[in-house]
DNA sequence: TCACTGTTCGCCCTCTCTTC
DNA sequence: GAAGAGAGGGCGAACAGTGA
């Protein structure tokens, strides 16, 4: 029994809780900011002092909300007891009225009838899901609460995040229709011609295969790396780590040892390469901290005249089979090599695009933070 | 020039899935 | 069931644009 069923006056208050509590989050963060951004560095001062007072509001209806039930259930001893077996009554019969116990009956019937494989793989989603917002993960999308609705204190309104409504849209960093959507089947095709990419690399150096999704390559461009290759390869600090393509063009990108995983400047790499939803990448760690990059990519290539310099290790879907051929990759990786030498003379001249060291906002929040 | 608003970018946290 | 991995989304700082 769970404690809002033993008091259903607690079930009562610490609902208030949530509703009172929550905005003030708001009032911490954007609220302040917006108002008035001179006064920014209050903001650690004033959250420190919301969090007490939130603290104390807690604990302050706490102790009132159990005083009350001690005092209710010396004063009235079984009477209580009573009032609650007919709340548990009442709220029984009005979870028939709205069907709600049909269903649960249902879902757990459906549940012990599906009984789990031995071995378990992720499925393909169906096409519909990605008709309506392409998602990576197959976990459901979490409603995001907002409380403001719940309650009006006044708040200044939040900063729009983009005019786009779509949550997921608002976080572009290209254009809607560059954004792919690669069936289960292509995005395996790619993984295995980078798999056999990887597996045909002569250097020895450490390496591993990456799928991009999403979150990779459109949006939030936060690129986790395999925990176990970071713990054996990688520092567990924060280091600046140099990224070179095919072409041996650099990006800085800055690597997160304590979350295994690339932020700044790798963003720069994805949407210079046009990376896609799908396409694979084989990283190659050639020095400490430097990777080289191959691509393993599902799509054609636009060969505009800004791209024309690139590619080496394109494969296309239509040459994903599973066998590829040896000589072929190790040819590809050679004339990669005389690539980086030749290859960046064409660049220079079809290209025009210099190495990067330094993204621009890198450069900038650098200064700034100083 | 200044104040305000909107956008971009990087980081971090949450939550679900997968594996052991 | 626990732990780890990874996808998704929120937040804040900085930057950019606009109008008075």
């Amino acid at each position: 029994m769970t404690v809002g069923e033993r008091f259903p006056v607690m079930r009562a208050v610490s609902l208030t809780i949530t509703v009172v509590v929550m905005p003030l989050k708001g009032v911490t963060g954007v609220g302040l900011k917006e108002e008035n951004r001179k006064t920014a560095f209050l903001n650690p001062v004033l959250k420190k002092i919301l969090l007490v007072f939130r603290g104390c509001l807690r604990q302050t209806i706490g102790y009132l909300v159990s005083g009350l039930l001690q005092a209710m259930a010396n004063k009235s001893g079984n009477t209580y007891e009573e009032a609650r077996k007919q709340r548990v009554e009442d709220n029984k019969k009005r979870f028939e009225d709205l069907g709600i116990s049909k269903i649960s009956k249902s879902l757990s019937d459906l549940k012990s009838s599906d009984k789990k494989p031995v071995q378990r793989y992720s499925k393909p989603k169906s096409e519909n899901i990605y008709m309506l917002e392409p998602r990576r993960s197959s976990r459901a999308r979490n409603p995001i609460p907002s409380y403001r609705d719940d309650v009006d204190i006044g708040l200044p309104p939040l900063r729009k995040r983009s005019k786009i409504s779509s949550s997921w849209a608002s976080y572009l960093a290209r254009p809607l229709h560059e954004v792919k959507t690669p069936s289960y089947e292509e995005r395996a095709q790619a993984f295995k011609c980078a798999e056999k990419i990887q597996s045909n690399l002569t250097s020895g150096n450490p390496s591993f295969v990456k799928s991009m999704v999403r979150s990779h390559v459109y949006s939030c461009f936060w690129l986790g790396l395999p925990s176990k290759f970071c713990e054996d390869h990688l520092p567990k600090t924060i280091v600046d780590i140099v990224l070179e393509d095919e072409n041996g063009a650099e990006y800085d990108s800055v690597y997160i040892g304590k979350r295994t995983g690339l932020s700044g400047g790798w963003r720069a790499f994805a949407l210079d390469h046009k990376l896609d939803d799908g396409d694979a990448l084989v990283f190659e760690l050639i020095e400490p901290a430097r990777f080289k990059l191959y691509s393993s990519q599902i799509r054609e290539p636009r060969w505009s005249a800004g791209m024309a310099a690139r590619v080496v290790y394109i494969v296309r879907a239509s040459n994903c089979s599973s066998d590829i051929d040896d000589t072929t990759v190790d040819d590809e990786v050679n004339s990669d090599a005389e690539n980086t030498s030749n290859g960046a003379k064409e660049s220079d001249l079809n290209n025009e695009k210099e190495p990067k060291r330094l993204t621009r906002s890198k450069k900038g929040r650098k200064q700034k933070k100083r």
